[in-house]
DNA sequence: GGTGGACTCTCCCCCTGGGGGAGCGTTCAG
DNA sequence: CTGAACGCTCCCCCAGGGGGAGAGTCCACC
C-alpha cells in the first residue's frame, strides 16, 4: 500500500494529477480511507498510471483515455491507439501547412494576384454535401470525391469544385458540398444533383499546395472590398489542377471565386 | 472601414474570436465607435490577421505572438519565429518519445529487470547544477554537460552522470545536477565541486533510448516497495553508455538508482 | 505517551483560448 | 418606418491542469 505521495514518485504524476484522475475515475486508488479520505495505491497500478502518462503527452483527452484502459481487448486497444496516432499524423501535416503558410505570409509579396471578375451562369452538377467541422474538411472530401468518381465515371464533364458557407470558417463548422460537373448527375448513396446558382464572382487562382491559401484568400479580399464590393455567399473553389493530376504540389492550380455585389 | 463580420468573413476568424484579439489587444480595430462600441476594421489589417492565424494554429501563445507583431526588425522577428518552429520540433521529439514508450508499454513485457542494492559512498565531481523545468531538461542537460566538457577535458574518470530531485517529475519543477567525475573539479562558469552524499541505492540498468525510461522506473519503483524500501532524496542517473559513445540508441545503457531506505 | 513536522484532505480561484447563449442596441434597405 | 441582420456586453461552459488556504492525519523520535 502505498500513499498518494510514494505512488507520486514512483509514475512521476503530481499528487495533484492523481487526484484529479481518481476524480475522473481513471485511476482509482486501491482503498481510500473512509474516514480520513487517504488515498492509498498499489504496486500493480503503476503500469496502468504509466500508460494515463504516455496517452496524456499525446494529448489524448482524459475521456478517450478512460475508454481505452476500460477496453479488455488488446487489439480493440491496439486499434484504440492507432486511431490516436493517426490523429497526431493529421495535427502534424496540419502544423506543416501552417509553417509553409507563415513563411509565405514573411516573406515579401512578390506580385500582385490577378483577380477577375465573372458572371458565372447556373450549373447542374452531381455532388455531395453536408454541414462539417473546419478540421474534419479534409477528410471528408476525400470521402465524398471518391465517392463521387466511383459514381459519375467517365462521364465527367470538366474538374471538380466546391461551395464552402462563410460559417465553415468564422464559426468553425458549416454547410459544405462538393461535386464534379457532368451532363446527367446519378443519384446513389450520398451522390445527388444539385444546381449551383448564378452568380457574379470575384475570381483569382492559388498556385502551389493548398497550404498557403489562406493568403490567397486574404488578398481576394483585399481586392473586393477596394473594388467597392461585398461578398455575398459561399466562396467557390474549382480544382483546376490537383493531387489527381500532378504530385508535384507547386503545380497545383485552385480557382477561388467569391459571390460578390457591387456596393454604393 | 470594414464591420467585423465583414473582416471575418475575410480572414477566417471567428468575430468572438476577433473581439478577444480586441480585447488581449493583439489586433486592434483601426476604428471603435465610441458611442456604439462598434469595432471597424480596414484591409491592411488582413495580412496581420493572417500572421496570428497562422501562429495561433502553431499553438503560439498569444503573448509571444503579440510579442512578434510588435517587433518591427524583421530579421529579429524571424529569429523569434524560428525559436517557436525549434519549440515545435522538440513536442515533436516528446511526441516521438511517448509513442516508443508508449509501445513498450503495451506490449507484453519481456523479462523482469534486474535490480541491485548497492552502498554508494560519497564521491567528488565536477558539477553543473539549477533549478530547471522537467520539460527543458533535455536542452539544459546538453548545455551543462557541453560545459563540464570543456572544463574537465580529458582528466574525466569515468561516464558522466545526474542527480535529480523528486519534484523534478512531481511538480514539473525542481533542482537538477549533472556531473563529470574527476580527481580535481574546476571551478569555471557554471561549473563547480560538488559533493554527491553516500547513499544506499536501488540499482537497474535501462537499455535503449530514453524514450522508454519511465518504464524501467516503475519497474524499479515496483522493486523497491516489494522489498519492503522506500524512496529517499533524488534519483541518480549515470550514463553508462550514451549518444557520445555510440549513435545506435539500441545500445545505450543509463544507470537509474534510486537512493532507498528499508522500512520495518 | 506526547509532539512536531511531513503528509494529506477538500475547497476555491487562477490560467489559456476559445464556444454558447441571453438581452439589448444599431444599421440599413425595402 | 419597420424588421431583419448585425453588433455590443456579460455570464457561464469546456479541458487539464496549478497555487494556495485551512484543517485533519500519520508516524518517528524523544
Amino acid at each position: 500500500m502505498l500513499t498518494i505521495g510514494e505512488f507520486s514518485r514512483l509514475t512521476h504524476l503530481s499528487v495533484r494529477t492523481l487526484r484529479r484522475y481518481h476524480e475522473a475515475a481513471l485511476l482509482e486508488p486501491a482503498v481510500v480511507d473512509e474516514t480520513t479520505g487517504y488515498r492509498y495505491y498499489v504496486v500493480d497500478q503503476i503500469p496502468t498510471a504509466q500508460v494515463i502518462h504516455r496517452l496524456r503527452e499525446l494529448d489524448v483527452p482524459l475521456s478517450d483515455v478512460r475508454q481505452i484502459l476500460r477496453t479488455p481487448d488488446p487489439g480493440v486497444r491496439a486499434t484504440l491507439v492507432a486511431d490516436h496516432l493517426q490523429r497526431l499524423e493529421d495535427v502534424l501535416d496540419r502544423t506543416r501547412a501552417a509553417v509553409a503558410s507563415l513563411r509565405r505570409l514573411l516573406e515579401p509579396d512578390p506580385a500582385p494576384i490577378h483577380v477577375e471578375l465573372r458572371a458565372e451562369p447556373a450549373q447542374t452538377v452531381a455532388a455531395v454535401e453536408a454541414d462539417v467541422e473546419h478540421r474534419d474538411v479534409t477528410t471528408w472530401y476525400a470521402g465524398a470525391m471518391a465517392e463521387l468518381e466511383a459514381a459519375v465515371g467517365a462521364a465527367v464533364t470538366g474538374p471538380p469544385g466546391g461551395s464552402y458557407d462563410n460559417a465553415l470558417f468564422e464559426q468553425e463548422r458549416g454547410h459544405a458540398l462538393v461535386y464534379l460537373p457532368t451532363a446527367t448527375p446519378p443519384r446513389t448513396g450520398r451522390v445527388h444533383p444539385a444546381t449551383l446558382p448564378a452568380v457574379e464572382l470575384a475570381v483569382t487562382t492559388h498556385v502551389g499546395e493548398h497550404a498557403g491559401i489562406d493568403v490567397t484568400y486574404g488578398e481576394l479580399g483585399t481586392w473586393v472590398v477596394e473594388n467597392a464590393m461585398s461578398v455575398a455567399g459561399p466562396v467557390r473553389e474549382v480544382y483546376l489542377v490537383g493531387p489527381r493530376d500532378t504530385s508535384d504540389p507547386a503545380a497545383w492550380r485552385t480557382e477561388i471565386g467569391w459571390p460578390v455585389f457591387r456596393v454604393t
